[in-house]
DNA sequence: AATGGATGTCCG
DNA sequence: GGACATCCATTT
C-alpha cells in the first residue's frame, strides 16, 4: 500500500492543505486524483509520498485518466501559497479548470492553423543586440526597457523562435485588456499554430486550452493574461512579460499574487527566465533588477527610422490667460484641434477620471493639499467639511485661503468624460465623437469599434485611462491631455509613478509615422516631475527622483507593504474592529510602522463599509505573522498591494 | 409541529 | 469552504 498527501481543490480546514490517503498502485506526484472529504467526493492533486501515517487514511477513490500537472507548476503554487499567505486550495482553482471532472463535447476542430505569409523583418542593431544578450541568458529576470515604438514585439519573436528551437515552451503575458489582439496578429505571423488563453473565455474553451496544453509532447507558445502562467506546460524557457508595468498583472481578489514575481519563481523552478518588457519599468522593479545585476536592455530609438517625433506643448492651467475661449480648453488646444479636425484628422481627448473627484487645490497657483504628515494628497469629505488624509488618517480643517498664494481660489472640483463630450460637442457640433468610459464595457466596446476608429471614421475620441493603451490609430494626429495631474492628488504613494507612465504611453500613441503630429499637455503643475520628466521621456532622472523619495518615506522598494481591509455592514463595526487590530499590531509588533485605519478610498462597496489599515515593514516575514493574527472573517488581506486605493 | 436563521464542529 | 447538527425564535 503506498500512502499520499493529496491536497483537494477546495479548503477543507482553514489551517491545513494536505489530506494523506492511500493507493495500491505507485502514482506520480502532480496526478489528478478523486478523492471522498468527509461526505463530498472532490478532486485533488497528489502532492508527496509519505509513508503509513498513524492515523487511518481512506482510500484514493479514483485516478484521473490524465497526464500529471508538471512538478514545478505545483511547487510554484505551494510557493503562492506560503508568499501571499493564501490557503492552496485557493491557489489550486487558478491551477485547475473549472469543471474538470465535466464531459466536454469532442472539441469542433478548432485548429486555427491557417498559414500566413511570414513576414521577415530586418532586426537594426539596437534590436539584434538585445535579442542576442536575451538568447544568452541562463536564469534571472531581464528588463527590457524600450520607448514605444521601439520594436519590442520583434525582439519577443525573434527570442522565441531561439527558445522553441531549444525545445522548450514560451508564456507571453499579455495585460487584461482586450487590446492584445495586435501582439497576436503579429506573432501569428511567425508561429503556425498559438494557444491562446483570454479572460473571455468559457468554461469548455478553458478546459479544452488546459487539456491541449496538458497532452502536447512539443514545445508551445503560449499568449494570454497573467493565469495563463498557470497552463500546465512541460518545459519551460522564458516568460515575457508584455507591458511589465501594468497594474493587472496584480490580480485584486485572492490570491493576490503579482504576476512578475510568480512568473519568476515559476520560471526559476523550469531553470528558465523573466522577460519584463516595458517603456516605463516599475520602479521597484528596476531596482531589483539593478540590485541582482541583471540585465536591463534599453533601446531608445523608435525602429522605423522615418517617424517623426510628436510635438508636445504643455499649458499650465494656473494660467488663466491661456484660457480665454473655454475654461477646460486651452486656447492653444481649441486651435491645434479645429486645424487638426479641419484637416480630416482624428483626435483623442484623454481624461483620467480616477482622482479628478472632489480633490483641493488653488487655481491660481497649482498648490494641492497635501498631508503635513505622510505628503499624500487629501480628500474632501464635504459633510464634515474636513480634509483627510487617506494614507495616515490625519483629520485637516479646509483652508479658506491658498496657504502658498493668499489668494481665495480654492477648489474642489473634478472633470468628467461626460462634461468635456458636452462641451466639445458645442465646439465642434458638426464632429463624430465617440466616449469610451466605464471600466468593463470599455474593453468589449472598444473591440467592436475600433475598426471605426481605425478607419478614422471617428473625428474626436474622449476617455479615461485605457485608451491610452496600446491603440495603434493611423489617422490619429493630435492628443489631448485634459488634466494630466488628476492621478496626482489620489492618495496613493504611486500616484506620481502612474502619472509618468500615462504620459509615456500618451506620447507613444502619436509620432509613430512621418507624419507632423502633436501632444498638448494641461496641468496644474507642469514642473511635478513625473510630469516634467514624462515630458522629457527622462526615465533615469525620474527612478532616482522616485527611489530617493521612497526611501525617504519608507515605501517600496524600501518597505514591504500590507493592506488590511475591514469590511462591515455598519461603519461603527468597521471602525470599532479596524481599530483593534491597528492596536494590536502596534502592541504585537513593535518593528512596523501602522498607518490608519482610515476610510478606504471606495468607502462604500457593495453596500458595506469598507476601512483600512496600511502597515509597513523591512521584513516580509513580520508582515506573513501578522496576517495570521488576522481575523478569518470581515478582513481582506493583499500583501505587497499595486495600490493603495 | 414546522420552518428558518445563527452558530459550531468536523473533515485524513 | 461546505455538510450537517444543534439550538432557539418565530410562524401556523
Amino acid at each position: 500500500m503506498y500512502y499520499y498527501e493529496v491536497a483537494p481543490v477546495r479548503i477543507i480546514r482553514a489551517k491545513q492543505a494536505c489530506f494523506t490517503y492511500h493507493h495500491d498502485q505507485i502514482l506520480s506526484i502532480g496526478q489528478l486524483v478523486s478523492v471522498s472529504v468527509g461526505k463530498q467526493i472532490l478532486t485533488g492533486i497528489i502532492i508527496r509520498n509519505v509513508s503509513r501515517p498513524n492515523y487511518e487514511t481512506k482510500v484514493i477513490s479514483s485516478v484521473l485518466p490524465l497526464p500529471p500537472i508538471p512538478k514545478q507548476l505545483i511547487d510554484t503554487a505551494c510557493w503562492m501559497s506560503s508568499y501571499y499567505a493564501t490557503h492552496l486550495a485557493t491557489v489550486l482553482q487558478m491551477v485547475l479548470p473549472r469543471g474538470i471532472t465535466k464531459k466536454r463535447r469532442i472539441s469542433a476542430s478548432r485548429d486555427l492553423s491557417f498559414s500566413r505569409d511570414r513576414t521577415h523583418f530586418l532586426l537594426n542593431e539596437t534590436q539584434s543586440l538585445a535579442v542576442d544578450t536575451l538568447n544568452s541568458i541562463e536564469v534571472g529576470t531581464a528588463i527590457l526597457h524600450g520607448v514605444t515604438g521601439s520594436g519590442k514585439t520583434a525582439v519577443y519573436i525573434e527570442h522565441a523562435k531561439h527558445i522553441l528551437l531549444r525545445g522548450k515552451s514560451v508564456i507571453v503575458l499579455v495585460p487584461e485588456i482586450a487590446l492584445t489582439s495586435q501582439l497576436l496578429a503579429e506573432f501569428q505571423q511567425h508561429f503556425p499554430s498559438i494557444i491562446v488563453s483570454h479572460s473571455q473565455q468559457t468554461e469548455a474553451e478553458r478546459h479544452r486550452v488546459w487539456q491541449q496544453v496538458l497532452d502536447s509532447l512539443s514545445p508551445v507558445i503560449v499568449i494570454g493574461p497573467r493565469s495563463a502562467l498557470f497552463l500546465p506546460i512541460k518545459s519551460i524557457g522564458a516568460v515575457i512579460v508584455d507591458e511589465a508595468h501594468e497594474p493587472s498583472y496584480k490580480q485584486d481578489q485572492a490570491p493576490r499574487y503579482s504576476a512578475l514575481r510568480v512568473a519568476s519563481v515559476l520560471a526559476r523552478a523550469h531553470e528558465a527566465h523573466v522577460i519584463q518588457g516595458t517603456a516605463t519599468p516599475l520602479v521597484s522593479e528596476y531596482y531589483l533588477a539593478s540590485m541582482a545585476h541583471q540585465p536591463v536592455l534599453t533601446m531608445r530609438e523608435r525602429a522605423v527610422k522615418k517617424t517623426l517625433e510628436p510635438n508636445i506643448e504643455v499649458v499650465d492651467m494656473t494660467n488663466k490667460a491661456l484660457f480665454r475661449r473655454h475654461r477646460l480648453f486651452s486656447d492653444s488646444l481649441i486651435q491645434n484641434l479645429t486645424e487638426t479636425l479641419a484637416a480630416g484628422h482624428q483626435v483623442l481627448l484623454f481624461h483620467n477620471r480616477r482622482g479628478s473627484a472632489a480633490i483641493t487645490l488653488c487655481e491660481h497657483c497649482g498648490w494641492s493639499a497635501l498631508c503635513p504628515v505622510c505628503g499624500t494628497p487629501l480628500t474632501l469629505h464635504a459633510d464634515l467639511h474636513r480634509l483627510q488624509c487617506h494614507v495616515c488618517g490625519k483629520n485637516n480643517r479646509v483652508p479658506t485661503a491658498c496657504p502658498s498664494c493668499h489668494g481665495a481660489e480654492i477648489i474642489h472640483k473634478g472633470i468628467g468624460t461626460k462634461l468635456i463630450e458636452s462641451e466639445i460637442a458645442k465646439l465642434f457640433p458638426e464632429k463624430v465623437i465617440a466616449r469610451f468610459d466605464g471600466d468593463t464595457q470599455l474593453a468589449t466596446t472598444l473591440e467592436k469599434r475600433y475598426q471605426e476608429l481605425y478607419d478614422g471614421k471617428i473625428d474626436i475620441i474622449i476617455g479615461t485611462q485605457v485608451v491610452a493603451k496600446g491603440l495603434d490609430l493611423p489617422h490619429l494626429r493630435t492628443v489631448g491631455v485634459i488634466q494630466a495631474d488628476a492621478g496626482l492628488s489620489l492618495p496613493d504613494y504611486i500616484a506620481s509613478e502612474r502619472t509618468f507612465q500615462l504620459i509615456s504611453q500618451v506620447i507613444g500613441r502619436v509620432g509613430r509615422s512621418a507624419h507632423k503630429t502633436s501632444v498638448i499637455l494641461q496641468s496644474y503643475q507642469p514642473d511635478h516631475p513625473a510630469i516634467k520628466l514624462g515630458i522629457t521621456q527622462n526615465y533615469q532622472e525620474f527612478y532616482q527622483t522616485t527611489l530617493s523619495e521612497r526611501r525617504g518615506r519608507g515605501f517600496p522598494p524600501f518597505t514591504y507593504l500590507l493592506k488590511l481591509t475591514c469590511i462591515y455592514k455598519t461603519e461603527r463595526a468597521a471602525i470599532r474592529n479596524s481599530q483593534q487590530l491597528a492596536n494590536t499590531v502596534k502592541n504585537s509588533f513593535p518593528h512596523v510602522a501602522v498607518l490608519g485605519p482610515t476610510p478606504a478610498f471606495y468607502e462604500r462597496q457593495y453596500n458595506s463599509y469598507r476601512w483600512q489599515l496600511l502597515v509597513q515593514s523591512k521584513k516580509r516575514s513580520t508582515l506573513l505573522e501578522i496576517v495570521s493574527i488576522v481575523p478569518p472573517s470581515h478582513w481582506q488581506v493583499d500583501l505587497d498591494p499595486y495600490t493603495l486605493l
